[in-house]
DNA sequence: CTCAATAATATGTGCAGACATATAAAAAAT
DNA sequence: ATTTTTTATATGTCTGCACATATTATTGAG
C-alpha cells in the first residue's frame, strides 16, 4: 500500500484540517512535531512549517516554541476585514460618488477623543466634519479631528473637492491604528445629514491612526441605515 | 562605506516599508524584482519573498507573476477581526458568564435567511433564541436557524444550559462562512430581552456558516447597547 | 492585420541543511 | 523547599538551489 504523498504545504494544510475535523486530533492535543509530520507526509519539514505556522494564524492551532503544536481548545476564527478608502468602495460598488465639506474649524478635541489620541490637554487641532454620497444619496458622515502637529501640512490643504480621509490615505503614511466597530442611535445633527430618523440605529467605525506614538488623526464614520460590512471566514 | 545588510525577512520588510512611505518608490511604481533586491539587501531571494508576500497580503503591495511586484495604489488596510466564542469573550473581559434559553420550534426559515442559506423552500428549521449576559445583565440575543440535515445530532442536544453557540464552534466543523456587520433600531421584543429603549441602535453580527456547499446555520447576534467591537491595524 | 503558438520572466514553492531562539524540563545550588 | 542554572527540544527562519506556474511579450501562421 502506498500512502499518499503530501508534497505541497495547502495539501498538507487540507491534510491536518481533515484530521482536526475527524476528531483524529482533539481539541487541546498536541499534534506530533514537524519533523515527524515530515517524515510521515514524505516533504520537507520547511512544507509541513508553512502548513502549520498559516492554520495557526488562521486561529485553528496553538504553537509554542519547544512546547509544540497543539489543536486549539476554542477555534477563535479570524476574519480579515478589508477597510477601503471610502470613494472607492462606494465606486466598486456601481455608484456614483459624490462628496461634500460641511465644516472645518480649529478647536481642542473633546475629552474622549484627546484621550485616544493621547494628546496634551487644551491642544488645538483641525476639526472637519463631510458626507460622501452615493448616486446623490447620503453614505457616510465623516467627523475627523487631525492632529497638526503630526501633520503641518494639513493647514494648507483644501478639503472642499477632496475628502481628508482620500488626502490622508495618500499623503500621510502611518504605523498603526486601532478600529472600534459599534452602533449609536442618530442625534438630530447626524439624522440630518443622513436624511434619516432621529434615533435610528447606525453603524459606526471609529478609526484612530498613529505613527510611531504620535497620534495623527481620530475619525468617526457613521453610516446611512442599511449599512452592511462584509467578510467571509 | 558598508550598506547596511538585511538578514531576516522582518527587516527587509521594513526597509521596504521606509522605501515606500518615503516615496523612494511611488504609488503605482514597479518594485525591482525579488534577486535583485535579494542582491542589494545582502540575503536570499526567499527572504526577500517572505518579505514582500507579507506586504501583499497586508494589501501594501500588488504582486502578480511575470508581472513583478508594485506598490498598491490604494494601500487598503486589512484589519483581523477575533471572532471568539461569546462565553470566552465575556470571561476573558472579566465578566460572570450567563446563559438562558429563550425558546427552541421548529419552523419553516423565513425568506431572507433561506435564501441566504441556499435552503429548499419550505425546509423545516430548528430555531432558537437565547441571551447571554455578563454579570447578570444583557449581552447579546443569539438567534439563529439550524439546518437539522447538516446536522442531525441537533435535536437530542439540550440547549438549556450550554449555548448553540458553543456548541457548534465544539461540535460541527465548518469549512466556511460569511459574516454581515451591521446595526438595527431595537423592536420591541429585542428591546425587553436586552432591557433597553425600543428603537435604541444596537449593534449586529449575522453570521452563515457552511461546510462544502451545505448551509449549517445562520444566527444574527444583536449586541447591548454600547457594545464595541474592537481591533488594529 | 488578426489570432494562435512560443519564449521569456517574475513570482510561487519545494528541498535539504544549518543555526537561532524560546521555553519546558531537569539538574544543581542555595 | 525554593531558586537558579543548565540542557534538551520544537518551532522560527535563513541559505542556495531547483523546478513549477502564471502571464506578458514575441514570434509565426493564416
Amino acid at each position: 500500500m502506498t500512502q499518499p504523498v503530501f508534497n505541497n504545504w495547502q495539501a498538507v494544510q487540507e491534510e491536518v484540517v481533515r484530521r482536526i475535523h475527524g476528531r483524529v486530533w482533539n481539541q487541546g492535543d498536541l499534534i506530533p512535531n514537524e519533523a515527524d509530520l515530515a517524515k510521515e507526509f514524505g516533504c520537507a519539514r520547511a512544507t509541513v512549517n508553512r502548513a502549520l505556522q498559516s492554520l495557526a494564524d488562521s486561529g485553528l492551532l496553538d504553537r509554542k516554541r519547544k512546547a509544540g503544536t497543539r489543536v486549539a481548545m476554542f477555534p477563535v476564527r479570524k476574519a480579515t476585514l478589508e477597510i477601503p478608502v471610502i470613494r472607492k468602495e462606494i465606486t466598486d460598488k456601481g455608484h456614483t460618488y459624490g462628496y461634500a465639506q460641511i465644516s472645518r474649524k480649529r478647536a481642542a478635541a473633546p475629552p474622549p477623543i484627546a484621550v485616544k489620541m493621547a494628546l496634551q490637554r487644551g491642544t488645538k487641532m483641525l476639526h472637519l466634519v463631510c458626507i460622501h454620497t452615493a448616486d446623490l444619496k447620503p453614505y457616510v458622515v465623516e467627523e475627523r479631528w487631525i492632529n497638526p502637529d503630526a501633520v503641518p501640512a494639513i493647514e494648507s490643504v483644501d478639503f472642499s473637492q477632496l475628502s481628508p480621509n482620500e488626502w490622508l490615505v495618500k499623503n500621510i503614511p502611518y504605523s498603526a491604528g486601532d478600529i472600534t466597530f459599534s452602533a449609536i442611535s442618530a442625534d438630530k445633527h447626524v439624522a440630518d445629514l443622513l436624511q434619516c430618523r432621529i434615533g435610528e440605529g447606525l453603524f459606526v467605525i471609529d478609526r484612530t491612526t498613529r505613527r510611531d506614538a504620535q497620534a495623527i488623526t481620530s475619525v468617526r464614520l457613521v453610516f446611512a441605515p442599511g449599512y452592511q460590512m462584509n467578510t467571509t471566514l
